[in-house]
DNA sequence: CTGAAAGCGCTTACAG
DNA sequence: CTGAAAGCGCTTACAG
């Protein structure tokens, strides 16, 4: 790759004047442009934009990077799409990364020299040494989908989405309720199945809450879960007569809907997430605020990176899911 | 924001000893490594990265730049999910993009000055001077989803798509045919349509098309979209008999299957793009491929980063796609 | 174990 | 209109 050198040595120049045909030719001959530019379209020469930049004392990226355990979760791909749109909206650009299986403490190491303006990371917890590692490079950073005691966060009451499911389907007069969950038992669904259980045991002690969970595998198609969440909806609703499902996730609830559809008599179906298709397939579910969520965190990092005070307490924001009635 | 000058004059040593401290600390005396720690600490300082990276040689910023039209629009998200697959397995990173209403060369100019490694363009229409302007700067590119005879391209044929739509609704038997569509008529629509509708008049001469299109607004829920799919296809199926529908697109096509719940007669039904969820809907679909066309385009830009030539002949893939007949 | 100096590739006053 | 020089913030031989 050739260096401002090469060009200015080859037109015969300094490379202040290759510097200026660069800028746009302002204060130079038209011949002495003009030969610049040759050289510059025969070397294929492009300025090195590090350089560029350290030069001009701009040091910022105005990239934010966010940070999600899987990129092909729906529910993640909705929640960067509200923050894309925020960052957008104030010029700031979107750096994606998918963590998958990799130790989070390396892909810390890693982004931080990636030399962004902020980071978040999205259902990932992170450490008090992680969060540390970050605090000291002084980089505006929070975590969205889960409280974190270390950092800012904001997140969604899963607990009390649980609790508002387990209302609905009391509401409807459900008596025999099941949860249908997945087999990795996310911190997510712990709580959610126990403001489910809690609210259900306090209202009506006598229910009883069968329990199954689907052993998810990301790399398969959905349509496979779904299937399987049909299946164990008919099975159950078959063999112990329940009436009432509570599902981990919109997808699962989807395979409820098909069961439904092979059913005589009305069940009731609630999901969580409220996924785009949702309102189309009119499936009763929690919403919970991404955008709210996505505004909330774009602001913070922002207000950080302006003000790039350290400071010692933290802030975690607790959002309130709302329940979204349909036909289910 | 201090520099190593800063923490240098303050812990009372050179700035060659605080960035031995930085590396690690390798050949630093315990004592004057704990009291410029000590002093980083204090002020909060991180390095730069920009300068770290010029005097490291190291101008590589291991990440592409993936440019869509709109962030929101499903099939985008699973493009960008397959290409982000491969640029993981060779440790390179995502910058995504979305264009919404801005000018495509202001945006070009914008993406310049990030440091990428290269950029995909996902239906995006490169105009000439675009490419040049790309050409120069020698950055690795290519788009996908459209052929573009100034630069690199991978595109799936939408031509044969529509054929291939045709040919089934012919097979199947069904006697008046329709086209749904979206009022904003893009390249794609226009080359399915086309090939739908040549397909048919070739083989049936008598078939009846009807057309029919939907204004799509982006920015609102699906459900709507879908919900006038579904009265559209009612309506036609009463009103003129309608038996075989050709939808622009998967997600107008749920539509149809909605409405085909309504009826008692067997419509034929088929989309375009074969969405995660159509497996669910069983929808007989045109699947395009979208892992190779990100397969493809990952290696090609791979190949050009490693090669760094300025060629002028550039390679135009076509790719075909396939019929996926599920149960509609 | 430590520091002075050169260098990474560029920009921008300053002087002419 | 043009060039020599200083500077952006860092790293790395080299010498001691």
């Amino acid at each position: 790759m050739p260096n401002i050198y090469d060009i200015a040595k080859k037109a015969g120049v300094s490379i202040a004047t290759v510097s200026r045909v660069l800028k746009g030719g302002a204060n130079v001959k038209k011949e002495t442009y003009d030969k610049v530019m040759q050289v510059i379209e025969e070397l294929h020469y492009a300025p090195n934009n590090l350089a560029r930049k350290l030069a001009f004392k701009d040091f910022s990226s105005s990239t934010f990077g966010v940070i999600i355990p899987d990129i092909a979760h729906i529910f993640y791909q909705e929640i960067v799409r509200n923050i894309y749109n925020i960052l957008r909206k104030k010029n700031y650009n979107l750096f994606l990364f998918g963590i998958y299986f990799e130790e989070t403490e390396k892909i810390i190491q890693y982004l931080l020299k990636e030399n962004l303006s902020g980071l978040i990371f999205i259902n990932i917890p992170l450490s008090e040494m992680n969060c540390n590692l970050l605090h000291k490079q002084n980089i505006p950073f929070c975590v969205l989908e889960r409280p974190n005691p270390f950092c800012n966060s904001i997140y969604v009451d899963n607990y009390q989405g649980g609790a508002l499911a387990a209302q609905y389907l009391l509401s409807k007069g459900y008596k025999k309720i099941a949860f249908i969950g997945e087999t990795q038992n996310t911190w997510q669904q712990q709580q959610r199945l126990k403001g489910f259980k809690d609210f259900l045991c306090q209202h009506n002690p006598s229910v009883q809450i069968y329990e199954e969970y689907i052993d998810i595998n990301p790399s398969i198609d959905y349509a496979l879960h779904e299937e399987t969440a049909k299946k164990i909806t008919l099975k159950l609703h078959e063999q112990y007569n329940i009436d009432g499902f509570f599902f981990y996730c919109d997808e699962l609830a989807y395979g409820g809907i098909k069961a439904q559809s092979l059913l005589k008599k009305k069940i009731g179906i609630i999901g969580y997430d409220d996924l785009p298709f949702s309102s189309f397939f009119n499936l009763t579910t929690i919403h919970q605020p991404i955008e709210t969520m996505g505004a909330e965190a774009a602001r913070q990092l922002l207000h950080l990176l302006h003000t790039k005070k350290g400071s010692h307490s933290y802030i975690n924001i607790r959002l309130s899911p709302t329940l979204i009635i349909r036909n289910t």
